[in-house]
DNA sequence: TAGATTGTTAATCGATTAACAATC
DNA sequence: TAGATTGTTAATCGATTAACAATC
């Protein structure tokens, strides 16, 4: 029922309606309408019923959305209607505070290996995850249908751990090192730069 | 010079400009056409100019632009003249990692103290950084003029803690929790859902 | 039924691309 | 000078908003 040219606007778009409508369902709240939705998001109603029917008419003329529902559909669409297994490569601060988010866990992104070069790191454990040596990956991969590979390792390591990641299968990559790097065809990407909204910031303290 | 109504797709993609004019400059490279540069950067030609010619023309016919300082330049437009002072709220893994983040330093966004509730993180030490009792902010803010206050605290504690940073006169907010905030006109807000990222690569795997 | 609100088409706005004269 | 490439205007494309008939 999706595809069919969403735009990629919408796409964007639709993990905070996903935030939102699960935040409305936890409260309790059973319909809403477009007018509504849209005043919490700050989006404009037109442009949220716009969002909506680029997968179908989910909502009912005058009565709005059920909650549960288009949260339910949205997931759909989002793909959360399975888990996903993920391993972190560099055990780092940044790697070690992914592995601990809680709010991926709950929606079943799971990250269930570890794996750095340090010796220092290599073989203890970070929360419930071992460290491996990076050695071990690519046996790891082979052995395990891992869907994401998390990259939190220096510049210099990116490129050739995304080319293991890739060779292993993984089927998306989110990086946050802070290089552009390459992938084959087929394999989604999603670089994080952290210090892009840093300078963002600065950009709006500096001018109006 | 700036200003003149930005367009604010040219806003977000000036870090991207910065981060690779910085590349560029590293590894000497001394002029570059709009042409060369939409290919790395996986922008058209057209559009560099465009962007670039909304700060004026930094350009030379027939040669392209300089480097150096083209980079420059844009450092200067998104305010990267002076140092800017951040405090961090949340010691817990993000909180952590981002007080460790070497490419901030090298910007010169200095993370110079965290706060927290927790008994047994209070007092310690994160790399150089003290930590401080949340109790302690209010004082803190009263006596240094911080120009960035970064959240990185559970949900709930979020917007109490958005509000003691506006009190103490920060002119900006990052924020980590997974909540929207509220700030008064004139205080920037940029928050972040990490989580975000993975729910667009989960849609990618399971649409097209 | 009458009132409310969607689904959807048309109008507007903004951002990207194309084109080319200006000029280094 | 001739060749290259910008700065800038015009054309196209995509995304947002407005409007309203369909319908619950």
């Amino acid at each position: 029922m999706p595809r069919d040219k969403v735009p990629n606007a919408v796409v964007q778009r639709l993990p905070g309606y996903y935030r939102y409508l699960t935040i409305l369902e936890e409260i309790g709240l059973v319909r809403i309408s477009s007018q509504q939705l849209g005043e919490r998001m700050g989006l404009t109603a037109s442009q949220i019923r716009q969002d909506i029917n680029c997968f179908g008419g989910f909502g009912q003329q005058g009565y709005g959305y059920n909650v549960s529902e288009l949260r339910a559909r949205i997931g759909e669409i989002l793909g959360l209607t399975r888990a996903y297994r993920m391993v972190i490569i560099g055990a780092g601060n940044i790697g070690q505070a992914i592995s601990n988010y809680q709010s991926f866990r709950d929606m079943r992104f799971e990250a269930e290996a570890l794996f750095d070069i340090s010796e220092e790191i290599v073989g203890r454990k970070v929360g419930d995850l071992f460290v491996f040596p990076l050695d071990a990956l690519a046996d790891y991969l082979a052995n395990n249908a891992i869907d994401i590979g998390i990259i939190t390792t220096p510049k210099s390591a990116a490129q050739p751990v995304c080319d293991m990641l890739v060779e292993g299968n993984v089927k998306a990559i989110w990086n946050f090192a802070p290089v552009d790097l390459s992938v084959p065809e087929g394999v989604s990407l999603k670089s994080v730069h952290l210090s892009d909204a840093l300078l963002v910031l600065s950009y709006h303290m500096t001018n109006g």
